[in-house]
DNA sequence: TAGATTGTTAATCGATTAACAATC
DNA sequence: TAGATTGTTAATCGATTAACAATC
């Protein structure tokens, strides 16, 4: 069967696929050519069975006896992905990790651009931080309706993290990568994504 | 059967326990003192059925017709997880994601404590950042052999990431929170969680 | 051609859910 | 007591692995 499966993908295989598309850009970097599932499983820790099966998933990206072409493989998970565009994104708070999320390099090529930042103390509110200016947070439904924005990284408080997701949710944005350390109630169809450095490190220390 | 179940749980199982815990701590902060596998469900957005099964591998912490006692389940899971006492963790890279780590508020009351920070740059080393001096990642190996250090943040450049690892393995840390956008090798009984802000949005951008 | 590696099937393994007796 | 909710079992559902024909 020449696939093109549009059969509902599950979450887990989805979740794994960002990871392969790192793993092929470093290579890519490297000015490797061509990789197997094999390789590829050893650099991200995941069998080749599973690998194959996951991008078996979307179509016959590879060829027997040679593998899979990097560069096109490549094309292909970022069409998946649909980070073959460059999405707007917004940060909200500007504390430590607002500020690392401004300035961090890591989003250009890989599909994401920060737009706009905000926060709501009244001293940062104008300020300028890097490229940007701080917006005030009461801005943020108008301005994010403004540029269709879809995508936000949440770097508040946690006491002020809820409010602010029902605005961004209430806005428009879709999809939330929430920093603070708090489980957010969002309606169907909106996805979050949670990052706690603490949560990750507690998730370790039970093996030490 | 009064359980203390010493067989394997899975890990699974493990990465949720950090979830509940979170979500306990804020209802005990709210002067809530119990709750029920329905309540915490709504709340982590997991079922019911799960968490009590979850729950149920460690013992019997729970009461029928009352549902759980917050504080009591809390220093459970705090025992679980060995987050019933303090970790001395390391921050390597001094750079925007290193600085957000070592002026992190939220490692206070949740295990973790942040003893030294490293980096390779001469400008940086020596420099005052909060309350930490900052140490050259050439000292990285006695330092962290002298405290007995286990855990590590690692904030550096990709192209540095991996061996940095291999000196944090060699010198006896077992969990590394690895912060750069790239998989890590790592021996067997060495353990690693990945933060890459990247990854986490394009997990969300196929269902936009 | 011989060797390598995919895509896919079937078998296995593991996780989640539904349901309910036990009991607070 | 009546109502609520746990802990646990059995049933279901889903994910992973092993194996191999197809084929480059």
């Amino acid at each position: 069967m020449t696939s093109m499966n549009a059969d509902k993908i599950p979450d887990i295989i989805i979740g794994r696929l960002p990871v392969y598309l790192r793993a092929l850009q470093r290579l890519a970097e490297k000015g490797i050519s061509t990789t197997s599932s094999q390789e590829l499983g050893e650099i991200v820790g995941i069998s080749a069975a599973q690998i194959r099966k996951d991008i078996s998933q979307f179509g016959e990206f590879g060829k027997q006896g040679t593998g899979y072409a990097i560069s096109f493989l490549i094309e292909k998970l970022q069409d998946i992905l649909k980070v073959d565009r460059v999405w707007e994104v917004v940060v909200i708070g500007m504390g430590d990790i607002g500020h690392a999320l401004a300035h961090y390099q890591g989003f250009a090529n890989r599909g994401f651009h920060v737009k706009m930042v905000f926060d709501n103390d009244p001293k940062k509110v104008g300020e300028k931080i890097g490229e940007f200016e701080v917006y005030n947070t009461a801005s943020l439904a108008e301005k994010i309706k403004q540029h269709k924005i879809k995508i936000a990284m949440l770097a508040v408080p946690a006491s002020d993290a809820q409010s602010v997701a029902d605005q961004l949710v209430k806005a428009g944005v879709k999809a939330i990568l929430n920093y603070a350390p708090i489980s957010l109630t969002v309606p169907e169809g909106v996805r979050v994504q949670y990052i706690d450095p603490v949560t990750h490190l507690q998730r370790m220390t039970y093996y030490l």
